[in-house]
DNA sequence: CGAACAATTGACCATAATTATCAATCTCAT
DNA sequence: ATGAGATTGATAATTATGGTCAATTGTTCG
């Protein structure tokens, strides 16, 4: 199994694009964290390796390590962009606590068996998608009581 | 059954609120579209009705039109929030075409199910939900074939 | 009705996330 | 090693949204 590197490796290749110490620099980090990290997050965190990074240039990288596929944006609804693992990771949906901020990771065959039917009566072809339920999670509920 | 216009005083009477004429001017406009509107759009119709509204007005009063459980915000991941009718409209989710930007919306009741059914698995109190599907329609796939 | 008082408004500024610009630098096929 | 073209870092620009505050308005109560 090929590993992220040579994802990226090859698709920056086939699309003309250049394998840059920096663009390898955040994907090092990016592999490393398995939260669902801001570029703010992944910023702080690659700076401590390359102290010279600029901001843009981590935004620009974790475009082009979506677009390799390695990555995943997620929105939460706070004003921030946050990326997650897509390569060796299942897809999975979210159940976030407006309390607390935890975030639950769910999977669901059949969740996704229904979405799948949902897009052929709609004749739709479904490049990307995302469910999120927010509400109170379980630790919050007890503590409140 | 209540109009929405009651619904909203009630609401704000018994937050201790106000019910002022820019409220319910930017609650009109918004009852008459059935569309996902912007902030903007809303500024836009309800400019000529009232010239002198305030942008931060329409912004402070879909807010509380939200929080009286008439409208609800909506994310197409564009840089933009919107809302759409929460009141004597059905619950359902999004097929987002990324070519067309045309939305689809789709209830299905057996994803609702399937929906509680993972909340309380993970004993999560769910006040809010969402699903998207982004990709192509029906219509663009047409055209470029 | 007409204060009284708190809530709201509109104008404007502040903030924060993201994108655009561009000269200097780097990458890589040759 | 070289050169064409891609990338970078610094910085400015943009955009959506929230905060401030004096002036105005809505509601309650007498
Ligand atoms: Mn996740
Ligand atoms: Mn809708
Ligand atoms: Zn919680
Ligand atoms: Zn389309």
């Amino acid at each position: 199994m090929k590993s992220a590197k040579d994802i990226l490796r090859r698709y920056l290749k086939s699309n003309g694009l250049l394998y840059s110490r920096q663009r390898e620099q955040v994907l090092d980090i990016f592999l490393k964290t398995e939260k669902h990290s801001t570029i703010n997050d992944l910023y702080e965190l690659v700076r401590k390796k390359n102290t010279k990074i600029g901001l843009a240039t981590v935004y620009r990288s974790m475009k082009v390590i979506c677009d390799a596929g390695l990555a995943r944006e997620t929105d939460f609804g706070d004003g921030a962009r946050r990326y997650e693992h897509k390569y060796k990771h299942q897809h999975h949906h979210h159940l976030v606590c407006i309390k607390c901020g935890r975030i639950v990771e769910i999977a669901s065959p059949r969740l996704e068996q229904i979405q799948r039917q949902l897009a052929k009566k709609h004749d739709f072809t479904v490049s990307r998608d995302t469910m999120k339920m927010f509400g109170i999670c379980r630790a919050c509920k007890r503590k409140s009581k």
